[in-house]
DNA sequence: ACAGTTTGGTTGAGACTTCAACGATGCCTG
DNA sequence: CAGGCATCGTTGAAGTCTCAACCAAACTGT
């Protein structure tokens, strides 16, 4: 290689020690919380997180449907993985898919009587597992400010970089 | 079925509207915060965030090596999840495992040659993500605030319930 | 010493996710 | 209305994680 490697040794702001630090609680302690409700979800009700937020999502939607792509959009998943998904929970009579008669292309996916008692036997478990190991944990003030910076972050990510797809 | 149903009517602490809002900010920022870091770190260093942690723990551990279930409980992956994770870094020439002379039973996994480089390549831009998406979208005090909130979060998981395999 | 238990680590099967390719419909412009 | 392009959703293969079963070595108490 030439004399001056422009590539390589890249000028980078560190993070300090005390950045550092807040940094891995963050990761650690985000994917430990993540695990342990995932985990309590699940043997309560055998769905995973993503399942239940798919039977959320369909909840608060009219007439208990909606687009898959409006779905995939919302829960920040793939087109791909959403189909999977909901196959499998098709086949466990969680919720069923239908022709959208507004777009030919489109696929209506609809929550089942089966879906919503399985949502309603499962949510105050959950929520009583958020609270168990986040809420209560904190301070009112520091759960809030998680929400907050949060908040700020997902906003970034969604409106701010040409997140993905989208041209500058 | 009977007349008094024991089982079903819990009498759940429901979050607020409010606690609700910072639960779902909390919970969709920090998927998709890991999501873009993610695939940022991978595109510009084909490493996973996982085998990321693995290189950065081995290179602050005593001569690049650690004991396989050390490791594993460091990450808090499960031994399963490790061994696969090792071996398929193995087979890049990222890790190398040897026996334990002090246990038997026992594994040691060291960095090599390659897996330090691959991580010193790796850290700056990985870093700057970081930053980028993270640190500098929020205030010094907003930052602080997050990584104090989820120590403390994940100070009570590690030490607190019993966790997992744990009697009480 | 020795059965019983615990710990360290691996394995394979099954479930889930990702990624690239695809078919089909809708939109847009000449 | 035809051709080109974007969007909707599905599919299958490959990669990754989970879970239960397993072997081997190390403690434990007798």
């Amino acid at each position: 290689m030439g004399t001056t490697d422009t590539t390589s040794p890249v000028d980078v702001q560190w993070l300090t020690e005390a950045e550092q630090q807040d940094w891995r609680a963050f990761r650690d302690g985000t994917i430990r919380l993540f695990d342990v409700i995932a985990h309590e979800l699940d043997s309560n009700s055998g769905l995973s997180p993503h399942e239940y937020e798919v039977l959320v999502r369909l909840s608060e939607a009219p007439a208990r449907t909606q687009r898959m792509s409006e779905l995939a959009d919302d829960l920040a998943h793939s087109r791909s993985r959403l189909t999977h998904t909901i196959r499998r929970m098709e086949e466990r009579g969680l919720v069923e898919r239908s022709a959208c008669s507004a777009d030919a292309r489109g696929v209506n996916c609809a929550m089942t009587e089966l879906g919503w008692t399985t949502l309603v036997a499962a949510a105050p478990l959950h929520v009583q597992s958020v609270r168990d190991h986040l809420v209560d944990v904190l301070t009112p003030e520091q759960f809030r400010a998680l929400g907050d910076a949060m908040a700020a972050v997902r906003e970034h990510l969604v409106s701010g970089p040409c997140h993905a797809a989208t041209e500058c």
